[in-house]
DNA sequence: ACAGCAAATGGAAACGTTTCCAAACCACGA
DNA sequence: TCGTGGTTTGGAAACGTTTCCATTTGCTGT
């Protein structure tokens, strides 16, 4: 059948009737060779279909052109896009991307972690759940291999593409206050393994506080629960006091107006609701959803870029913070005033001059 | 600073004062070696923070543990998720994933797979635009790397994870005619590029035929048009006649809902729409989209499954096409009788014996 | 005709593994 | 005492590159 065996330079090189040496200069263009011979190489490597191979290189040369990628998850869109827009950046410069997520789960991190560093990736990108103090992370550091955090707040040690999670936070506890509430609700998914959540709740709760409001509820929810309205429903049922509910992402957004419509509440009369992230859908709603809209394939991007520096043995610097907006949406407005057999909506036409939306650099 | 040199096995078998043969040996468990040696070697590589090279090992094994994978694009969740689901898979079995997006171009598709062959990858999973005729996939096919493609629709030559598009477009057909649709569109994006929405329009094509029903109309339209509802609400304009549109994908059927509220069109009433996936948050929306529901992360899966046994040396089957099931929602009912001025609108009881959502293997 | 120099060339070592093979060692029974 | 057979052991080759270095070749100018 086919070509049982790989054909390597040797081949390439006896076809041509020369040393490898040589074949190798002439084929990376390195060295000098006569016209001739780079003819005959190169006629010998494009009839026997020659390619190099990744490996021997990167043996030799201790390079492997290859980037280590973790994440906790693909499923979700928002670090799939970041991944997407670093594996472009990457691309452009010959890097590939080893890609391996986690589910959440901080020993899976480190495994994964230690796998690739075994493969000897050039650099690394990492969101993981508890980085500050990871054995492979450190060890990554002690290999000197240049490692860029994404979506983590900035963290001694390494630079990290994030967006100002508790700034962002601060943004909707001011537009919650500004509209007239009072009462508030953070809702929250993977508390426990997201710093990303905490650091935002932290934001929102601070600035409720400076706002004079109550302090936040913190209602941590399970995956099935965010899944299925009616048991999300029954969770929001033991907090009839909260008028605004920020989500810590936008799918959790959309999953607490379902179940608010399963109750016959009246979003955003009865209830407001604020995402984060900024997916694309909640713009195409029936009631577009209010959010902080953030840019995942531009911070994929950008940690892309600096790891590059690194990579060239340049110093990564700290990251500024990514530009983060308020997105305006039909899912804010001012609380209806609770008068118990009130039962029309108030006039959806909110009392409050409307903001336009407008970029924070956090 | 930090050690500069990479720690090998010569290292490990000078600190236990043994061959690099028997450090092999010992550290792998492979060949035998006394308990004090063994005792020995373990220490020193404990000591020393030992890890393998990767690159070695693939050097001299010819197996790099790695697969690569090509798909259009992450920023698609449905991709995503198949890559999650892949990567899950693979990793039990001590894969990684090399991962790379072509972002729907046959050019970058054949780039990238050269690249992933020069990376010596022991199998591929594979999207890409015009898999019949890369020359990268038949070289890949040369040098007997198992290949699965996932999405594509069964193709001589390779085993494929995917759906019957053509049924399903099909059974989207039989839907609209059942509840009386007569003047169906078809709505795709970048419908070129895509063999998965050719075969949808197919089939669509031809169990509308097959219902007696006119050619549906195939309305082509840009990235820009999808994500800008009045535009889109132009182009919708042109088809005034159409009761019920099928779009391609999800995202397209929520666009154009989005697009006929914008011209005061009622969904489902005025115009019925069906998507394709089933992506998640079709459900939570207000008005539950009705689709073809799919399962990518399985597809995924079942492509890694079946990788890996082309890994292991044994033959791939062809794969049976994956379930998928018609999600009922509320974007389709009986089209509102079109008398002119009969500005009510019909009763939103559908007039047919509503579906149960039942499963098809296509 | 020849020194001198640049260009062209190829052998060999190195990168970190695994594995083949032969040698050394051990205990055992004859 | 020695032969037998099994277990341990380590040197060396191989995997596919690149690059150092020394050698050869071909010109130039005198």
């Amino acid at each position: 059948m086919a070509n049982k065996t790989r054909i390597t330079i040797k081949d390439v090189a006896r076809a041509a009737g020369c040393g490898v040496a040589t074949a190798s200069r002439v084929l990376n263009k390195s060295g000098s060779a006569s016209s001739e011979t780079r003819e005959r190489v190169e006629q010998a490597a494009r009839d026997l279909g020659f390619a190099f191979s990744a490996t021997g290189r990167a043996l030799q040369s201790r390079k492997s052109m290859t980037v280590g990628c973790l994440i906790p998850s693909l499923a979700n869109p928002v670090f799939a896009e970041a991944v997407q827009g670093a594996q472009e950046e990457l691309r452009k410069e010959g890097y590939q991307l080893l890609v391996a997520s986690s589910n959440y789960d901080g020993e899976t991190d480190n495994e994964i972690l230690t796998t690739l560093l075994a493969k000897d990736v050039d650099g690394l990108l990492v969101t993981m759940v508890d980085p500050q103090d990871s054995s492979a992370l450190n060890m990554a550091q002690g290999r000197n291999v240049p490692t860029c955090l994404m979506f983590h707040d900035p963290l001694p040690g390494w630079p990290s593409a994030h967006v100002s999670n508790a700034e962002a936070a601060a943004e909707v506890a001011r537009r919650f206050a500004r509209y007239g509430h009072r009462r508030t609700g953070f809702l929250a998914l993977r508390f426990a393994t997201s710093d990303r959540s905490r650091n935002r709740f932290d934001g929102f709760r601070a600035e409720c506080a400076a706002q004079n409001l109550p302090a936040p509820e913190l209602i941590e929810i399970t995956e099935t629960e965010a899944n299925t309205p009616s048991i999300l429903a029954q969770r929001l049922c033991e907090h009839p006091e909260l008028t605004a509910i920020f989500a810590s992402n936008d799918f959790l957004a959309i999953a607490v107006q379902k179940a608010a419509n399963l109750m016959g509440w009246h979003v955003p009369q009865d209830l407001s609701v604020v995402g984060f992230d900024g997916i694309e859908v909640g713009r195409l709603l029936d009631r577009p959803l209010a959010t902080i809209e953030t840019t995942p394939e531009a911070m994929g991007r950008q940690a892309a870029q600096t790891l590059l520096v690194g990579l060239q043995g340049g110093e990564m610097a700290e990251l500024t913070p990514l530009p983060f907006t308020f997105r305006v949406g039909a899912t804010l407005s001012t609380p209806r005033t609770k008068s118990p057999d009130d039962d029309r909506g108030a006039a959806q036409s909110p009392s409050v001059p409307p903001f336009t939306s407008n970029v924070k650099q956090g």
